[in-house]
DNA sequence: CTGCTATGTTCGCGATTCCCGAACATGATG
DNA sequence: CATCATGTTCGGGAATCGCGAACATAGCAG
């Protein structure tokens, strides 16, 4: 079997916990639109899944695209595929194991961020 | 008075305490050079200040200087002139007030950036 | 099967940012 | 004054960001 994160060549690709950078991780968290994507997540735990759509963000849909992409490559989210929709589930296990507090910390702000759109 | 953030037209600019915001100190601390910086001033606190050039950096000198300000701006550092040197010292205590526990969190982790250079 | 819609991605372009070396500015030192 | 030490600023090339347009795929209606 693979060891590996990706299950075929153009699977998603999702760092494994062990590899989380925490630089990564803040610069994923320290932007106002995903730190927003990440407090939604965290209010549908556990196991709830978001599809990109129901976020309703003040950017285009190609930047959504590009913001889910790099909260998914640092390790922030996981995201799955049914049929035409992108279900984003936050990796509150992972993140928990590796930097204890941190999403307890962002996600308030986050919050804050919605608050004020 | 001034209840502005810099002294003069040409002086330093640091944002206030109430001034800070998440995202941007979290994108200042999303660089492992930025939080190398950071976790060696911790190191030396309370009260303790390093001119930028103690840090030994793997960047270029006009980088660094980039940093340092990227830091300044954000409000993790507090910046003064002294002769030719620039004297920096963490904000201790306007993030803890704002963000407590990210310093705590943050620290250990540059710490292990340092360790792996 | 043939449109048609809904959800996301990819592509190409302009704008912004990042990093570097070179040059500059300023203060200390002899 | 001449020299050195410490940092900043400037200009250019590389990388990134955000956008609209086009594309790809799944589901649905007929």
């Amino acid at each position: 079997m693979d060891a590996m994160a990706s299950r075929t060549a153009t699977e998603l690709l999702h760092p494994d916990r062990a590899q989380l950078r925490f630089t990564t991780v803040l610069a994923a968290l320290g932007d106002p639109v995903r730190l927003a994507i990440v407090a939604r997540l965290a209010d549908v735990e556990p196991d709830g899944e978001l599809a990109c759509t129901t976020f309703a963000l003040p950017v285009s849909k190609s930047t959504q695209s590009g913001h889910f992409k790099t909260l998914r490559e640092a390790g922030v989210i996981r995201q799955r595929d049914e049929g035409t929709r992108r279900l984003n589930r936050l990796r509150r296990d992972d993140l928990d194991a590796r930097f204890p507090g941190l999403l307890d910390l962002a996600i308030p702000q986050g919050r804050q961020v919605i608050a004020g759109w």
